[in-house]
RNA sequence: GGAGGGAUGGCCGAGUGGCUUAAGGCGGCGGUCUUGAAAAUCGCUUCCCGGGCAACCGGGACGGGGGUUCGAAUCCCUCUCCCUCCGCCA
């Protein structure tokens, strides 16, 4: 959610922003409501002042034994006038959240535009595209062959886009899980957090998934609830409605959560494999930031997650997300890939994104400049470090071998009782 | 699932229809004292919206929503969350 006193007074810059992010829009009803409201306030405002200063004078009256039905009847009449008002008022103030809660964060100013996906830039590479002497085979076909990955059982149990890992290949999941969260916990500064992986109604619009995006969310039949479709709704909620101190920030999270993506309007979409399931496994960062330093943490964050990969020994690209591949909270936002062999291509593994003060204002989360009184919005980061299901697919894909077997990255091998080679 | 008790400013906590314009304390900020600090002491300090260059003025908010009333933190209804006891349970 934007300010809306920004809204008001850059209402050609906000629209011109979000053009380029590839969505039309008009503030007109906004600007107009928006002044209906100011004229209808400033007439119930004087109507309580008027009705305040009547009722202490009844007060008066009473308490000196005097007459007072004569300024009750009068005030019987402008009490049911404001009602009237107030009935009125709450109504354009709820059409004007309303269209708030619509309009998507504007993007930073270093953001290139661009009209797809294919217009987000380069920013920087690590390693080289692993080669090969033999014909290489997709991580479904290792993972099948090698006994570690059955996509036909979990159709059973649940539907397509589901995936059952069995025995060195759940092995290497909680691996990656618990190598992932000690860099982050041990060099990084985040503190590790196991949230719930329901959220309610309130959190989810905190974080800009309601009321827009409820298709992509798995909500719980008769609850007010949903399976979270990643740690950062939980991450972000965790400070909803509070303030907190100048000194306290940043505060930095990670938390291994399962997540859960309805994918509608994703079918036929990478169907095979582990790329797009209903339900995976993420490590999460999520930061809490003073506005000041907001950029300087999202380059953190980014080169954290980052970090991961490169011990891994993964080859892997950061780009910078143009206006139209943007999500809706976002003011910028980086996406680490990760090189998948078999597909010849790049995969987005790990979104680092700073939404600056827009989740804040949604989930109203504040804090306090030491000796200042006004209260300030936050700034939310998130990112993951990273998601485990495409790392999986990649690390099968790019240290497979040509009999067949798949080489156990070094680092893995202390969370792996030593194994170094799937076979 | 049953029965009770709660939710008040950054935090703690008083307040059961109009002398509350939310007491008091803690914390925070500033002054006095001190070589400095601590202690003591004095003052300031809830947030949001509207108006104003400003001092200031007006309005709103006591978990959320609705109601009663000339007037609600206070009474009624409802929802959410928390706590205690009983039952069940990994």
């Amino acid at each position: 959610m934007l300010d809306p006193k920004y809204m008001l007074e850059n209402a050609d810059f906000i629209v011109k922003k979000t053009k380029a992010r590839g969505i039309k829009l008009s503030l007109d009803k906004f600007i107009k409501i928006s002044q209906e409201k100011k004229d209808y306030l400033i007439k119930v405002e004087s109507l309580r002042h008027e009705k305040n200063k009547a009722s202490e004078l009844v007060a008066q009256k009473k308490k000196e034994g005097q007459d007072a039905s004569s300024v009750i009847s009068e005030m019987k009449k402008v009490g049911a006038e404001i009602k009237i008002l107030e009935e009125k008022l709450k109504e354009l103030e709820e059409k004007l959240r309303e269209i708030s809660l619509s309009i998507p964060n504007v993007p930073h100013e270093s953001v290139p535009e661009g009209k797809s996906s294919k217009d987000n830039v380069e920013v920087r590479k690590f390693s080289e595209k692993p080669k090969f002497a033999f014909p290489i085979k997709p991580h479904w076909e290792i993972g099948k062959e090698l006994g570690i990955l059955d996509f036909e059982r979990a159709a059973k149990i649940a539907g397509s886009r589901f995936a059952v890992y069995f025995g060195a290949g759940a092995k290497l999941e909680r691996a990656l899980i618990n190598f992932m969260l000690d860099v982050h916990t041990e060099e990084k500064e985040y503190q590790e957090v196991i949230p719930p992986f329901i959220a309610n109604e309130r959190s989810l619009m905190g974080t800009g998934n309601l009321p827009k995006f409820e298709n992509d969310l798995f909500k719980l039949r008769g609850y007010k609830w949903y399976m979270i479709p990643t740690a950062e709704v939980p991450l972000t909620n965790l400070y909803q409605d509070d303030i907190l101190e100048e000194d306290s920030l940043p505060k930095r999270f990670v938390a291994y959560t399962p997540c859960f993506r309805r994918e509608a309007g994703s079918y036929g979409k990478d169907i095979r494999g582990l790329i797009r399931q209903h339900q995976f496994n993420k490590v999460e960062l999520m930061s809490f930031a003073l506005p000041e330093n907001s950029y300087t943490e999202l380059e953190k964050m980014t080169v954290d997650a980052e970090e991961v990969l490169k011990r891994l020994g993964l080859h892997y690209r950061v780009v910078v997300l143009c206006t139209a591949d943007m999500g809706f909270a976002g003011a910028k936002t980086y996406d680490v890939e990760l090189w998948m062999p078999a597909r010849k291509k790049y995969m987005e593994i790990s979104s680092c994104t700073n939404c600056e003060d827009f989740q804040a204002r949604r989930a109203n989360i504040r804090f306090r400049r030491k000796g200042k009184s006004k209260l300030e919005f936050v700034h939310t980061l998130n990112g993951s470090g990273v998601a485990l299901g495409r790392t999986v697919s990649a690390i099968l894909e790019s240290f497979q071998q040509e009999d067949g077997s798949v080489v156990i990255p070094k680092v893995l091998r202390l969370y792996m009782d030593g194994l170094d080679k799937i076979t």
